[in-house]
DNA sequence: CGTCTATATGAACTATAATTCATATGAACC
DNA sequence: GGTTCATATGAATTATAGTTCATATAGACG
């Protein structure tokens, strides 16, 4: 596993809509189109995001009939999500002390 | 803290010469001339690099003389890389089983 | 078989980010 | 004050990634 790798799969968490998406799936399977729903995106954005998604080996998918169920292909990954979360908040509130103007 | 600023900050984490600096930085404080050097890369590279890292928040710089150092503004920053690889290279050890091509 | 539903795909466009180069800043030191 | 050393900055270029739109695929079902 390169680095290379390492820094391909942060970014593709490292994304709105996919986080959103993540987000949802960390609460259980979801169909392409639900999702699409849920989110108020188009239907091609949430499936070119579950791609990339799946490229990572972030997410996998179940067909039933036309159907395709998205489920994250580990749990942990809800809690390493939540985990950056938590510590990003702490981070940026020792920023408040340093600058508090926008440039 | 949007949902906006975690991809930011996960974005930022994900490139392969940040990690790079960051590795390092995980051993401690380092100068700006000492890390290009020890990654073999431009020092205006790595001077931009620190910025963007420094707009997360995720280093800090301390000045002295002409020189300024930076370090990691928290150490579980660096725990919260090395878990993200493994758990990603968990990951990716499923992904052998489905595709071994690369297309 | 035609139609509807669900999803995927690819091309085109746009936006964002990485890299390089030349140069600015600023402290140190003779 | 001029020179050197360390770092930062900004513009220009290139590379990468996100979004949209139109369309393809493919199963279901009458």
């Amino acid at each position: 596993m390169s680095q290379e790798d390492q820094a391909r799969f942060l970014r593709c968490i490292g994304e709105q809509t996919r986080l959103q998406i993540l987000e949802r799936l960390a609460q259980g399977e979801r169909r392409v189109g639900e999702l699409a729903a849920l989110l108020n995106k188009e239907q091609s954005l949430v499936s070119h995001h579950l791609k990339a998604l799946k490229q990572c080996n972030i997410v996998q998918e179940r067909q039933e009939a036309q159907k395709v169920y998205y489920k994250l292909t580990d749990i942990r990954l809800a809690r390493l999500i939540t985990d950056s979360e938590s510590l990003m908040q702490e981070l940026s509130l020792c920023k408040c002390q340093e600058e508090n103007h926008e440039e």
